[in-house]
DNA sequence: CGCGGGCTTGACGTGCATCAAACACGGTGG
DNA sequence: CCACCGTGTTTGATGCACGTCAAGCCCGCG
């Protein structure tokens, strides 16, 4: 609700259609397979508590991890519109979350147009980050991909109030950050070597912290619009041209 | 709208819905940027003749190619939801391009729940090419990225019938099929040399041959279902849930 | 206390980038 | 028709970033 709201704005009963995809949370532990790749796309989830990730499983034995999803995400929008999973999606630790249903999200999407919206805005900006991912896979050097995905993690992390003094907890294995960046394990933990090194990360098992978010940043010439901008002034009038019962702010 | 009735059935009215979306169609030339990175956000095109590709030009002064589109395509939807361009678009060679309006697409989006539906389905099956990049450029080497890429475009040309006997048209440098890639372009000759010596490829300048394509999907594990899959019975029933004057077959 | 998973460090090999030079075209103008 | 050029491709030489293998280390845990 608190990403939405960023988005679009909110009604009454927008935030009870929304509370009423999280009724049913339930507690997952860490390792948890959600769901495999190539499985029947029947549920989707808010994550409550606990971070996930998506990813492939290659022929070549290796595994690419395309995202990770932190608390308050929503996850399997990417197979929104597939009948097969693309990815599979795993619990890195143990968590909480709310699946829905495909029905329960076309209801959703039926009743106000504001929420459908908004929640396509999310999907749109998820499918941004990724691709800001190809782009570091396709033309970076592993340094500047790992300060990018911990840039880019410490944002999401604050906005959600999950950063104390520029630190923040880190439950990913260094080969898991190593799939996720297209990097063996032993590079990463080199990696971290040099970005410590220049005074830049400081990690202490899984907490990590960025003295200079600022310097981490330029290094990575970050672009943050694509995580936080609202949405343009056409889709509120959108969304406001066909709903029934919410007059937007 | 081939393309759409891929995914949805079509009514009359769709159909001409459809075609009002390319009533001004301009010639474009080869090398014709259509709009630079962070400009703003006014228009989306199909493309009716020609090859296209997004790009990001990056800090340390490469590129980075996201997409390459066909003719049929439409351009622009990555932006959706965006009130600045993540990514520029440029033509490739000479083409026709039919532009329409943010305004034009939230009617027609108003008018018809089945377009709406097939549209962000198209959306969203580009996305999953762009996932696929980006699991091979995380995991994957130069012969098997470019394999890949070769036979997906191989796939795209097949369906808008512009392969004969394996064969088609290729009009992108390999300076650019390397920023595609993540490659230089150096590697990518070497690379195609290889494949060649495989009996995988046969190129003379623009013109690409799979001999076996195949054995090229069986190299590159090619998952084809994301490029045709139909849509969901789920969806059909949506789009015509909310349709005022198209009962959906 | 021993075990195992994750992290570190070193040695070594290699895939790809980079630089540089030569080559093959198609287009242009003389 | 042929010199001329520019752009794209090929080929070679060299270097480096990263992968792989292997050994040791740290720490939590049974």
């Amino acid at each position: 609700m608190q990403g939405l709201s960023r988005h679009t704005a909110l009604t009454a009963e927008d935030k009870t259609l929304l509370l009423s995809l999280e009724l049913n949370p339930r507690r997952v532990s860490a390792g948890e397979v959600l769901w495999q790749e190539s499985a029947d796309v029947d549920l989707f989830c808010v994550i409550k508590e606990g971070w996930a990730y998506s990813y492939r499983n290659l022929g070549n034995g290796s595994m690419q991890i395309l995202k990770v999803y932190l608390p308050g995400d929503i996850i399997g929008m990417r197979d929104f519109g597939f009948s097969r999973r693309l990815a599979g999606v795993a619990m890195i630790n143990d968590g909480l979350i709310s699946p829905f249903t495909h029905q329960q999200l076309f209801e959703l999407f039926g009743r106000s147009p504001a929420l459908a919206v908004g929640i396509i805005a999310l999907t749109v900006r998820q499918q941004a980050m990724l691709t800001e991912r190809l782009v570091y896979l396709g033309r970076y050097a592993a340094h500047e991909r790992l300060a990018h995905f911990l840039y880019e993690l410490y944002l999401r992390l604050k906005r959600i109030g999950a950063v104390e003094e520029n630190g923040f907890h880190m439950p990913l294995s260094q080969e898991q950050v190593g799939d996720a960046l297209g990097l063996s394990a032993v590079h990463v933990s080199r990696t971290f070597s040099m970005l410590r090194d220049e005074g830049l990360v400081i990690r202490d098992r899984q907490h990590v912290v960025l003295p200079d978010p600022d310097a981490l940043a330029r290094l990575v010439e970050f672009n943050d619009t694509y995580i936080d901008e609202a949405l343009p002034v056409a889709f509120q009038s959108f969304a406001g041209m066909r709903s029934t019962s919410a007059p937007q702010a």
